[in-house]
DNA sequence: CCTATAATAAGAATGATTCTCATTATTGCA
DNA sequence: TGCAATAATGAGAATCATTCTTATTATAGG
């Protein structure tokens, strides 16, 4: 639920594909307009899925540029197929619930209170381990409602 | 660091695997002790490794078996190999910290405080999206000391 | 408008994981 | 204890998401 324009989103795409050496090509800005129009991670067919004249292997090789860019985040979680977004800055912060069952998966927020104190918790842990941080994700698994019916 | 013993961990297991109609066999007993002599997770290599004698395709069957059973549990991360590592019962609950260059993982906890307050607090988001919970993950992804030299 | 370089797309290759099936072990019962 | 009946094993084949290759197409900058 972020408020940034798309054009801005163009700008940032621009910005952070050009700082690693690639352009932000038409390929490119329609991955993102497709991960800005769904409101959760997709998998790779569901990209292939709402743009048919998307090559399956441009797909895979764009999502992966844009991820080194910072722009996307790839979502692993059981066996199945890998899931993408746009990255934390874009969207904001959040974490994910998961259906096992079926493999969907939401974005939820925890209280401002609870994710600084886990924040502060986890900086203090990662320099015991003597580990530079990138980022932590949170990950509530289980099943949904519908799989449970 | 649990201190459960390893003749009560077999009852668990031959418990737990009869519960699914599923024998404790000696391969099955030989992954459960190279797991609890492990104080980390490790990918199936790595157990092929310490263990020249077991196949890799029982291997692969029989930690799904396990992990059918509760007894173990698969840690899928980036896009390397799958860990795994012992139940949260047979260990202790905890969470992991990886390093993305060299994709080991490390066990931490959380302080009792912490932990209890993000419970309850997932478990109210749990509910707002009619989901049940099974668990919970939390892991810190960076770049271990000895990859950054 | 050219030239150099990057991006694209189709299909081949890769590799972790899963499946198949003949062999071996185990269980329960007579 | 001995004998089915059934389950587990292991070697290799098959699968399938992902990555790589390469010829073609697009783009940027002079």
């Amino acid at each position: 639920m972020s408020t940034i324009s798309e054009t801005d989103i163009d700008q940032l795409a621009a910005s952070q594909l050009s700082a690693i050496n690639q352009r932000y090509t038409k390929n490119r800005r329609q991955l993102i307009e497709i991960l800005l129009e769904t409101s959760k991670p997709i998998t790779i067919n569901q990209i292939l899925e709402s743009n048919q004249k998307l090559a399956q292997s441009s797909v895979y090789r764009n999502l992966a540029v844009l991820e080194q860019a910072g722009l996307v985040v790839k979502i692993i979680t059981n066996d199945d197929h890998a899931h993408y977004e746009l990255a934390e800055h874009i969207l904001d912060h959040h974490h994910h619930i998961i259906c096992s069952p079926c493999g969907e998966i939401l974005d939820f927020h925890l209280s401002e209170k609870i994710e600084k104190a886990l924040e502060s918790s986890l900086k203090k842990i990662a320099d015991d381990f003597g580990f530079s941080i990138d980022r932590h994700r949170l990950d509530l698994l289980g099943t949904c409602g519908e799989c449970t019916e």
